[in-house]
DNA sequence: TAACTTACGTCAACCGGTTGACCAATTATT
DNA sequence: AATAATTGGTCAACCGGTTGACGTAAGTTA
């Protein structure tokens, strides 16, 4: 035992006098450079072991600017999509030995104006020196963001329907609403109504599109309420106070929640689906089977998402080639919230 | 213009060389130690501003051992609560200006055993020195892993039942599986059946505890259905095929979602709620006013719970004191899922 | 026997900040 | 007029790894 105290953690100098060795052994056993014999590889091992030693990320960082960590910019809270994101980031991440850095804008970012917040949180990014970036943020206008961001560090932009090839991943959620609406259309629905998400939200808009492109391309006029603020069931409850049954059969919710909301507002006045209307959500959260009635919806698989999304950035990251781009095209479940007309 | 071309990004003696100033200086600026004059302050924010400089937080971590971010480790997959807390946490930090980095868990962490794997994530917030640790995996035995954490860095686990004084936040689980259970009593139900959720989840099993309690407190005799693998309604579906109607009048659900899955699998068979039997689950979450019937439950603040956990953490940390706690008490919510029994 | 390969050791520079010691000039206060 | 307080410069050590250059031995292969 040395007679000088310790206060700080060991270093690998303490490693390798504990295993007889030079500490720049230690580095070539951590690093793969260099030739480490089996036997002095066991001897570090067991003096690693034994005093517990971990290797400082700030010095490995600070002399080969790499991290391990990628940078995760998120809305300020998580409901179903965005967590099922961040799980498929977070496992594909867990994997690859990377681990996240979270940094989610306020939650009323839309009034306060997300730029200047989201412009920081990059900045951070920067200064802790993470390998790539994860932009999650489905907000009209991310592109401006991106304009002024260093290309040396790779970044992905998790959004709505990657138009170009410059690594973005996304959901296809205009095909969602066009074959949502072309399956009432199919069951011989006339009088659709659309129940549309925030306007704040990429995802929302590009829905609408697909609902609006159905309908005209099937020659009906396309009937849009607005009347949500954000995903929630709250939302859709509110457009169902709102909506006259009299004027729509059917009706394509720009997610399950707001289905639910919707679904609940219309019970309450006696108007019942499938028998009374049907109705389509987009999402297909593990709820939405054991509505009431059980819900015909547009899955997403958004984990698979968050997946696919931190495999190309790593794959970016590692080999620098990009140009990738990923899209999660829907599936129509058929469940039993939609049937045909009872009136025409 | 120097002849030296940067690859590299600037530093801070590129910022000093910009702004007539050294090095030191703009150290000084950043730190607050020592003077800067305001006409200066100006220069060296300008010169900052026109190099697009930040700060290498790893050369800073290296000298300082801080980080200004913390270590969450969470359990593979976000559902409601587990992204509620994240919600909270995340918005918590932001404020202090810190960041989080989290560690997953993998998904089939009960089969494969998750207490290696947790030590490695423990292991590496040591190596990137976070600021702080927050365990959000409430798993019976988390306590083993805390025995050997090094004391030095700050500690939070937000766990069930917070019973020790030392540095822990949670839900009352206990507390809102008893109150739910009295609600049903006190209606005049005297056959109630208890939903459990996950036996590997401490919420689970304290839930069932409290229920216990109040059912033997009553001189009721439990009866407990252990179907749930997790707390999807999918386990809920399954535990509602199982059951059989004619041996209860009430149900105390241990989530909200399991309640949903067991209200479609008795709809199924013609038995709803609040008619043939009522229900109670636990969270609110936020789609539970809008089931069908909309769903009498314990709400449980669980963004509340992370923001006051990170706000403890974060005392912890800049103070040095512990040994606090924090409770989030379940609050009963009555909606039209529980009524008193049509027999008894 | 020469030429590699393997398996280390010893310096030393470097990454980019922080921190302390020390000095010098102005301005403000007693 | 003497003593502070303020402002800012210089030099150098330090944090803990990585990386390169160079040297030395042993064992292997041509």
């Amino acid at each position: 035992m040395a007679a000088k105290a310790r206060v700080s953690r060991p270093s690998m100098a303490d490693v390798g006098k504990r295993a007889n060795v030079s500490a720049q052994t230690v580095s070539r056993y951590f690093t793969g450079v260099g030739y480490v014999g089996a036997e002095t590889r066991e001897r570090i091992a067991a003096a690693i072991e034994e005093l517990g030693y971990v290797p400082n990320q700030s010095a490995r960082t600070l002399r080969t600017s790499r991290t391990n960590s990628v940078g995760v910019l998120a809305i300020g809270a998580f409901n179903y999509g965005s967590a099922s994101v961040l799980t498929g980031l977070g496992l594909a991440a867990r994997e690859a030995d990377v681990t996240l850095t979270i940094a989610q804008l306020d939650l009323d970012f839309e009034a306060k104006g997300w730029e200047p917040e989201a412009r920081r949180a990059l900045s951070h990014f920067k200064s802790v020196q993470v390998d790539g970036v994860v932009v999650s943020t489905p907000l009209p206008g991310v592109d401006r963001l991106l304009q002024d961001w260093d290309q040396s560090t790779p970044l992905i932009t998790v959004s709505e329907l990657p138009s170009s090839d410059e690594g973005t991943a996304g959901t296809h959620s205009y095909a969602a609403g066009h074959e949502a609406t072309l399956h009432l259309i199919g069951l011989g629905h006339r009088e659709i109504l659309h129940v549309a998400g925030p306007v704040t939200r990429n995802e929302a808009l590009e829905r609408e599109r697909g609902y609006r492109a159905a309908m005209e391309g099937a020659g009906l006029s396309p009937h849009v309420l607005h009347a949500a603020t954000d995903w929630s069931s709250v939302s859709g409850f509110q457009a169902g106070e709102l909506a006259d049954p009299a004027t729509f059969t059917a009706v394509f919710a720009s997610n399950d929640e707001i289905a639910l909301g919707f679904l609940s507002a219309m019970e309450r006045r006696g108007v019942r689906a499938p028998g009374d209307f049907s109705i389509v959500g987009v999402d297909d959260m593990p709820a939405a089977a054991y509505f009431s009635p059980p819900l015909t919806t547009m899955r997403l698989d958004f984990r698979a998402l968050g997946m696919a999304t931190f495999k190309m950035l790593h794959h970016q990251i590692v080999t620098g080639e990009r140009g990738q781009h990923y899209v999660v095209e829907p599936e129509l479940v058929l469940r039993e919230s939609t049937a045909p007309p009872a009136r025409t």
